[in-house]
DNA sequence: ATGAAAGCGCTAACAA
DNA sequence: TTGTTAGCGCTTTCAT
């Protein structure tokens, strides 16, 4: 099935169309105009180019206009909601520029993250999105090495600017809602709200893969020891994360449902079918898409000055899991 | 911040090094040995370079070689278990190989397809996977236009070698389950095991973006008025997708847990969240990363035939969520 | 064991 | 209004 052997070059077009090579290059885009070309040759070079199926080779373009027309992003990994959330709105604003997106894994090790900077800078992308970035001093050196313009998303660096999702309204938001929901005197130990799966110190360790992979087991265990130590379950559990969520749901689920009857859940992160329980579920969910469009408008705008942007998140109420498609991140 | 405003060339290096510049240019691959290059020189070639942080440019050398070391993949949507998935396998794979994966996402739309795949050919990609195509036949034509090999993962095409779920043998093994789980003797109309959100037609029509996203309540809709014309929950649930899942769960959970009690449900996709419901739910994992595998493997053998290859499907028990990692596809 | 030189396909001055 | 020319940075014969 296999055709041509070798594609059609501006000169072969050149011959073709009895223009000359420079005018064929010209052709295509919009340069023709300055280069005072007649519409009529013009039309003539693309129709036979586009019989010829010629279209200039990123390569040779790239080499001499030194861009490459890529962008680079970097990601912890593909396989989460909130990252593939935001690959899939770096992927739109980059077409919408007329530029290829080459999205790269980091897989949350420094290491593998300066690996796979290192090739994204060699294909001399114009620019450069951080996403989840656990090292990112050394990513801004090496950027800057290669005086290459970045922004963070999600987890800040001060080598350039960065958006992260307003976490602490966010948090206080939800706080706000489970309080409303169910006031709390704090009368017992009982009557309190807990905080599930993670601390302060979440961002600099507990991000890493193994601590990632381990969360679940490690938020069940909690759960059930703070239920264990109260004598049941607190009038409200705040649970950091989903994965973290997910081994809270491990304890919870395996209770009678009237033992939750009196409390309120909150998360502050956002699953559709993770809000489905037989209990309310109060959630936050991260505006992917918001996160990108502010960093596109710091890329847009040249900026770089280190000043935090925040991108605030949208409150879920309990249950509204059919409300929106599984896939509608919108 | 930024340093340097011009990347330094193996022309710099040869002057800094007093070698030449073909001599440069061997000393980071492997071709000193045929030159027969003395290693004393090749490494102080290397250092150097590397103090000046040199690495030959993509664009050059693939206009040399005619090879840009990148691979293409084209997946429907990166914000997609399923599809976010095979990213993650391709790129390891990819990476595993040395070469640079550039990922884009067709939204579904066979227009849309097209213009992915163009810039992914002037990008000279060496080969490309085309996940979820909806429309294979003219992705073919324009990659054998371009003389580039490529394979199907997930929709199967005619025009390169496809690999496929296996999708009857996944459905027969969770009827089977199901049927265990819940004899059903068919004695009356509810004693029988429905079907919802789909079928043969969902291949073809289905999968578009508008059905995709009406989905959900389409079959929260199916399934309300299968209940309500069989005058309760059948003995036996087999939901397509998870989307139509999701819409599915809009009817069940607003049922009181007495009347799920004597019914199994099944899903033919999976999603920890999803199966942790107050009834068991059946649910069968595909095997994103098992297709990615047999694909390059296809790639590996340079092979063209369109035989369809089929990868089998993984069978998820209920309850079993927090026994992995949410994040663990493994 | 290494250097010189000829391009890969394209674009942008500079001519005409 | 268009053609000619000189490279972009690299690899690869072919000559030393």
């Amino acid at each position: 099935m296999p055709r041509a052997s070798r594609k059609a070059t501006i000169h072969d077009i050149a011959r073709l169309s009895g223009a000359s090579a420079s005018t064929v290059s010209a052709a295509p885009g919009e340069s023709w105009r300055e280069r005072r070309i007649s519409e009529a040759t013009v039309e003539a070079i693309r129709s036979i180019a586009a019989a010829e199926g010629h279209s200039a080779t990123v390569q040779a373009r790239g080499l001499r206009k030194a861009r490459s027309g890529l962008v680079g992003m970097v990601i912890p990994l593909h396989d989460n909601r909130f990252f593939a959330s935001m690959s899939q709105s770096f992927e739109a604003f980059s077409r919408q520029r007329g530029l290829v997106p080459v999205i790269a894994p980091s897989m949350r090790a420094p290491q593998e993250e300066r690996r796979i900077v290192e090739p994204l800078i060699t294909c001399a992308v114009g620019y450069m999105a951080i996403a989840g970035a656990t090292d990112p001093d050394a990513v801004s050196a090496m950027c800057n090495a290669a005086n290459l313009r970045h922004v963070f998303a999600d987890l800040p660096g001060r080598g350039a600017p960065p958006v992260v999702p307003d976490n602490n309204r966010g948090a206080a938001d939800l706080t706000r809602c489970l309080l409303t929901d169910r006031p709390i005197t704090g009368a017992t130990c009982r009557d309190r709200l807990y905080f599930i799966g993670g601390g302060p110190a979440d961002y600099a360790s507990a991000r890493r893969t193994e601590a990632f992979r381990d969360a679940p087991r490690s938020a069940m265990r909690e759960i059930a020891a703070l239920c264990d130590r109260l004598g049941g379950v607190p009038a409200g559990v705040l649970v950091n994360s989903l994965t973290a969520f997910e081994g809270g749901l491990g304890h919870l689920s395996g209770l009678p449902p009237e033992d939750l009857r009196s409390s309120v859940i909150g998360c502050c992160d956002h699953d559709p079918f993770a809000a489905c329980q037989p209990f309310p579920v109060h959630m936050v969910r991260q505006d992917a898409h918001g996160l990108i469009r502010e960093a596109y408008r710091i890329i847009d705008q040249n900026a770089n000055d280190p000043v935090l942007r925040m991108v605030e998140a949208e409150q879920i109420v309990p249950r509204t899991f059919h409300d929106r498609a599984f896939s509608d991140h919108g």
